[in-house]
DNA sequence: CTGAAAGCGCTAACAT
DNA sequence: ATGTTAGCGCTTTCAG
């Protein structure tokens, strides 16, 4: 059995109350009591029992995160900052990697059973009403990145002005012919930017060709991969139009995908064709893709700073917090020269 | 407060063993009372304290996974393999990025709290005598993967095999000077690609050149990165000797690495060097690799079943199980063309 | 300042 | 078959 509290008691000659206070450093303790209770902790090589302490504090010191596609390089490099945030506060991380949004909801209704973890993250998926109210009721800290609810905090990317850029930076080119090879549509992410992305060539005087823009219409991470991205090429190949000059892709996992396809084809990127993506994964700078970075890391981060304050403060006002997204340019679009 | 065994005792008009028992769906219990608790229960949506049970059946349902180097591919893949299988038992999982040896240790010595989580998983980290001998007297069932210690149940992948099958098949293209990029030497995986690859030349017939072979200087990743690869071109270069006709690179990423730096130095992947490399991650496809496939999911997969096996039985005898890495054949050894 | 005791929610052994 | 009780290891009153 390991040992206890009442194996220091005994051996230190205290009561387990004061062993308690001691190893919780709270006032009221001699020095001299106080140190040979250490002595003795330390000489048993004592370990606190975390599922008695969080029985006893009704706290874990555990976060919940419910991420959609575990294979997704965005949530990995997102995870990372959360991890090392967490890690700096001694909070430990137990990961759901929810393939559907019925999984997550699952995950969101029956993982986070009250006292398990001191609160949940959930990234990129939707917090449906009913799923809310459960958690406003048990009132558990939750804490969106990258999705959205009224009632909760809420970390995200503003979609609109970073498809905006990405748009007006191919306008600027000189493009005027300007495809957009998006996600799944029923993504939220996905159709911001492809709405923004209309209303961007709209408000700069470009016609919009409906043929050139393609949603795509696989499944798997909602149309965020490679594969989507070939695809989407495929299909507008079929379409048998004319290339547009420049693409506006949802993400750079696609945009990988798109310039293989196009390759196939005999297009150069960019020569014959410009491309700006949506990410800066890590995998955005070896293909040399122009993106619209988004700060995984920090929105990781971010997420954990606000579960802590929001842990500490239940009742402070709802926060909601944008990052727009920073243009990085690369070769992919033509403006920088390899 | 939530709901406790309590409130649906008092409900239900039956005493909280009785619930527990229908709970735990144990056996003597009428079916009349079963249903009578399991409505109550469903009425006031009751959900078990987690916490609370592991203190009281000293079992947790959670695994504990220490990884090193939470951005590498190779982890990733594991880590899915990982987590798909432990859903489906219904266990948890907590995710210890390690980015160093020392830190690996600190976790593997104190997360695991006995009782906190019911078993650990270590991951391509060494695990030093100390802390085996603590996991043995503490008797926490400890999976290992992809690293070895002759007392615990261990999964790898036979390195020296498949870079004897990498460097047979380089040979069996008609290369005849062949050099290696190695990641770390102090990593064992890289040290055992590497002597496998020499012996493998050696007993060909092929001479060795020391020079042309190089091992990382980089500390990221153990020099299992993009930056490592790149890295060992330009050395290459810079010592001004004869590229050799293929190389054999000791993984994927560091080859996306080799193949970057090549073009800049206009060589071209595969007609002036072909290449052969290790892990078949996703993005391997897509470089068209020809690599060496390490059946990662499947690992992470068999890791979690060793565990529950282990958890079953204690006193099982220790197993080591090795994986052969296959030889995936694309493009860039030149064996097949685009 | 410190010991004793109650209780966190649940399981399991013990009665009945 | 079911109610009662004793812990699981810790924190936190409550006395003193």
């Amino acid at each position: 059995m390991a040992v206890t509290i009442y194996d220091i008691a005994r051996e230190a000659k205290v009561g387990i109350g004061t062993v308690s206070r001691v190893l919780n450093n709270s006032a009221n303790v001699t020095r001299q009591t106080r140190d040979r209770v250490l002595t003795v902790a330390a000489k048993l090589n004592y370990q606190p029992h975390a599922f008695a302490q969080a029985l006893a504090r009704k706290r874990s010191s555990t976060l919940n995160a419910i991420i959609p596609f575990f294979s997704n390089y965005f949530f990995i490099q997102v995870l990372q900052g959360v991890q090392e945030t967490l890690i700096a506060h001694g909070f430990d991380l137990i990961i759901h990697g929810a393939n559907t949004q019925e999984q997550a909801e699952e995950y969101l209704l029956h993982s986070t059973r009250k006292g398990r973890v001191d609160g949940t993250m959930l990234f990129s998926l939707g917090l449906p009403d009913h799923v809310a109210q459960e958690y406003v009721k048990k009132d558990i800290p939750l804490i969106l990145v990258d999705t959205f609810h009224p009632m909760f905090d809420s970390i995200r990317v503003d979609n609109i002005e970073g498809a905006k850029r990405a748009t007006k930076h191919l306008i600027s080119l000189g493009h005027t012919s300007i495809g957009m090879i998006n996600a799944k549509e029923k993504s939220v992410p996905a159709r911001e930017r492809l709405m923004s992305f209309k209303e961007t060539l709209q408000s700069s005087g470009i016609v919009i060709f409906d043929e050139i823009i393609v949603n795509s219409t696989l499944d798997k991470d909602d149309g965020f991969s490679r594969e989507s991205g070939y695809e989407a090429v495929q299909e507008l190949f079929r379409r048998n139009i004319k290339m547009p000059s420049a693409f506006f892709v949802s993400s750079d996992i696609q945009a990988i995908g798109v310039i293989a396809a196009l390759q196939e084809h005999n297009f150069s990127v960019p020569d014959d064709v410009a491309i700006v993506s949506f990410d800066d994964i890590e995998l955005a700078k070896y293909f040399e893709l122009t993106t619209m970075r988004q700060p995984m890391f920090a929105m990781g981060e971010l997420a954990v700073k606000k579960m802590l304050e929001r842990i500490e403060k239940p009742s402070a006002p709802v926060s909601s917090i944008n990052f727009t997204p920073d243009l990085i340019i690369r070769s992919s679009c033509g403006a920088k020269k390899i």
